[in-house]
DNA sequence: CAGCCTCGAGTTCC
DNA sequence: CTCGAGGCTG
């Protein structure tokens, strides 16, 4: 086959393939069936392969197109499904019951026991059950708002329509699989029917749970195992054990390998004991879950911002690959980062085909770390060479190692570009940075096209209709350059409608949607917005409490304003600072690192206002001075300011409601000093925390409470000076209530 | 000042 | 999900 012969073929395939995609996603009416479609799909894949080249022609079919309705309708979960923190070697499960016992206060002899049990790798689903009725089913989502796939669950063998005994009001949660003979018989029959076959059981268990029609759901081999559980309205048990061995009691499948473990040493035993069964189990586990067994404890060590601190998912070594690396491309992101992806002849990893691989950063590619440490033996990664590959976490696919002896006589060292291969701008890589990041600000397409991309995304503006791709479609044509656009849109193309409804993707049921959903955006939560413009260094967090702190864009963009000159000055002493390190260096002396950052700050004018923004600004929990410089920095740019104030004209901020819980504590700055005797001081914080109070390290005149055990230094003393209440841990407990 | 923890940013495949 | 960096704690 000649080139152009398959260029013809391609933008053929590429045009059908559009075509399909758009009956099947949008208007959920395929007009081909699975098997035609796979089949087209894979030649496409061939024929791109072969010839690079081709991707810049035509549609990049899986770039367009209006997005997929969901079917299913969404579910809040009254109690966040979590994930669960990962162990990877004995040492680490060491660490976590150390680290345990010194969250908890307790010595390395008392007892602390555990559940272990085997890690099913399917997927989490959430049963509610109303006076002893299954009522509601609801897939993991985000972990805070999932499907609903009741209809779907019911058709659950092992899942129980109804039980007897159990409080009124109790979630049941576990995972959904399929056992490897079920999947296996399963696909056979796909093959034979012309149906999807699919990649492993748990794509097979997820595909399968998700179906629009529950009777397709109940012709699936699916099976339950009961491991966990959200809102109850009476306590199970008070053991995790004994939860377990309740769930068994009404009816549910509960994992035969789970065990209580006394010690560390028990556990690890149970951990190697399962992953010698593991072929044998006839289903698939990545890891072993260990569990504190004593639910009062579990409550006292409570949770992470998306992990319980009381569980810990041990896994099971990668699988490994070999494979080779066929390419390296570079992606530019929304902050600049240039970031290599391995393009690599694709290779079955744990169940599941990879094309593509991380490779962080360039020197990773050269084999060193950031600390200039060497990794892989300290080799290098060359386009051609044999590369091991796995999936950290069974999902991000890496390069673990490279094989010398098999690499190509020509390959060369692979030159990080210090060019954007997207705008040509320079890219450059700061002192002591890991990444190389382009310069070129929203002149790169790349960064324009990311940042918009960002500001649409789910934690952001939450735009229904307007995802990534339909962004991209819309900057490409350049609809779309900046936010602000976004809101222009139905105005400037007027009858928007009808032009849009003539683009690939959308009709007119879908453009429709898409202004209305836009609409519904004009008010937007204060924090939404502030994470939305995709300032460098502030994210959900950070835009959650300056959100909180200034309640107002006037009352932020004011204090960036009047902070401007002592954050350049903070700017100037940091330049100081690093020249002189290097200055002490070259000289073979000390660094005078204060008094450089001095006599930089005298440099600077920054009038008694600034200074107090400026601090005001830093005094925001989790703002530091990179963070603050940075927003100070965004607000500056006169271009980035532009778009904030243009975008501004079309939006109505929600004020953000402070967590005025009806503590006696709510919205206080505690710090607590000296010995406490009830809790650890991780364990107090969290808990002032989790009823609305601020704890801060130091006492200041901000400061509302002090809560002094013995020993208590200097700060009780100021505090005493400032005239701040000063309890001692009994009358602070007396004061939020004893749990 | 060093370690610890959390957050931010980047990435893969379905 | 992981890594690096920033901020906080001891």
């Amino acid at each position: 086959m000649t080139e152009a012969e398959a260029r013809a073929e391609f933008q053929d395939l590429d045009a059908r393939i559009a075509a399909a995609d758009i009956a099947y996603h949008r208007d959920d009416a395929p007009e081909l069936s699975d098997a035609d479609y796979d089949r087209m799909k894979r030649r496409y894949l061939a024929l791109l392969e072969a010839y690079p080249g081709f991707s810049e022609l035509g549609q990049r079919v899986d770039t367009v197109g209006a997005p997929a309705a969901s079917g299913f309708g969404k579910i809040a979960h009254s109690v966040r499904m979590m994930s669960l923190s990962n162990a990877f070697e004995d040492q680490d499960v060491v660490e976590f019951a150390g680290g345990l016992r010194r969250y908890l206060g307790l010595g390395t002899e008392a007892p602390l026991a555990f559940t272990a049990e085997p890690k099913i790798d399917g997927l989490s689903l959430a049963l509610r059950y109303e006076q002893g009725r299954l009522v509601q089913a609801a897939t993991r989502g985000d972990g805070a708002v999932g499907e609903n796939v009741t209809e779907n669950a019911r058709t659950i063998a092992d899942i129980p329509q109804e039980i007897t005994g159990a409080p009124d009001v109790l979630e049941v949660r576990g995972e959904v699989y399929m056992s490897h003979a079920d999947f296996e018989a399963l696909n056979a029959r796909q093959a034979e029917t012309g149906g999807k076959v699919f990649a492993n059981p748990r794509n097979a268990a997820a595909g399968s749970l998700r179906q629009l029609d529950a009777e397709i759901t109940r012709s699936r081999p699916l099976r339950f195992f009961a491991y966990s559980w959200g809102e109850i309205s009476a306590p199970l048990a008070e053991t995790q054990i004994d939860v377990i061995r309740r769930f068994k009691a009404l009816g549910f499948q509960t994992n035969p390998l789970t065990q209580l473990c006394e010690t560390i040493d028990a556990l690890l035993a149970h951990y190697h004991s399962i992953e010698n069964q593991r072929a044998e189990l006839g289903y698939d586990i990545d890891g072993v879950v260990y569990k504190v067994n004593d639910l009062s404890l579990q409550e006292r060590l409570g949770f992470r911002s998306t992990t319980p601190r009381w569980a810990i998912a041990h896994k099971f070594p990668a699988e490994l690959a070999w494979t080779r690396l066929e390419g390296i491309d570079i992606q530019v992101g929304r902050t600049g980062a240039l970031s290599p992806v391995a393009r690599l002849h694709p290779v079955t990893v744990g169940g599941v085909v990879v094309s593509n691989a991380t490779l962080h950063n360039e020197d990773y590619i050269s084999g060193l770390d950031s600390k200039g440490e060497t990794i892989r033996g300290g080799k290098d990664i060359r386009i051609g060479d044999w590369v091991q590959i796995y999936r950290a976490g069974d999902v991000i696919p890496k390069v673990a190692d490279v094989d010398l002896t098999r690499r190509p006589s020509e390959a060369e060292p692979y030159v990080f570009p210090t060019e954007c291969p997207r705008c040509g701008s320079p890219a450059v890589r700061e002192e002591g940075d890991a990444v190389r990041r382009c310069s070129g600000g929203l002149i790169c397409p790349a960064q324009a096209v990311e940042k918009l991309r960002h500001f649409v995304s789910r934690a952001a503006l939450d735009i229904e209709g307007l995802g990534a791709k339909q962004v991209e479609q819309f900057h490409r044509d350049a609809w779309v350059k900046e936010p602000a656009d976004i809101f222009e849109l139905q105005a400037r193309y007027g009858s928007g409608i009808q032009q849009l409804k003539n683009r690939e993707g959308w009709g007119e049921k879908s453009a429709t949607a898409l202004f209305l959903a836009i609409d519904d955006k004009r008010r937007i939560e204060f924090a939404r917005l502030i994470f939305g413009l995709g300032i460098r260094h502030v994210g959900e967090v950070a835009a959650r409490d300056l959100a909180l702190h200034f309640q107002s864009w006037k009352a932020l963009s004011h204090a960036t304003d009047l902070a401007r000159s002592a954050a350049l000055a903070h700017r100037a002493a940091d330049e100081a600072e690093l020249d002189e390190r290097l200055a002490a260096q070259a000289e073979g002396r000390r660094a005078r690192i204060a008094e450089a950052r001095g006599a930089a700050i005298a440099k600077c004018e920054v009038s008694a206002e600034a200074q107090a923004a400026w601090d005001d600004l830093i005094s925001v929990d989790g703002l530091g001075p990179t963070v603050a410089l940075s927003l100070s920095d965004a607000f500056a740019n006169p271009d980035e300011r532009a778009a904030f104030d243009r975008l501004l004209r079309h939006l109505e901020v929600i004020a953000p409601e402070a967590p005025a819980e009806d503590s006696p504590v709510a919205g206080k700055t505690v710090v607590f000093t000296g010995t406490l005797e009830k809790m650890t001081r991780a364990e107090a914080k969290a808990r002032a925390e989790a009823l609305g109070a601020k704890v801060a390290g130091s006492v200041s005149k901000r400061t509302d409470i002090l809560v002094a055990g013995p020993g208590a230094g200097s700060k009780a003393a100021k505090a005493a000076e400032l005239g701040i209440l000063i309890l001692d841990e009994d009358q602070w407990l007396d004061l939020i209530g004893r749990a």
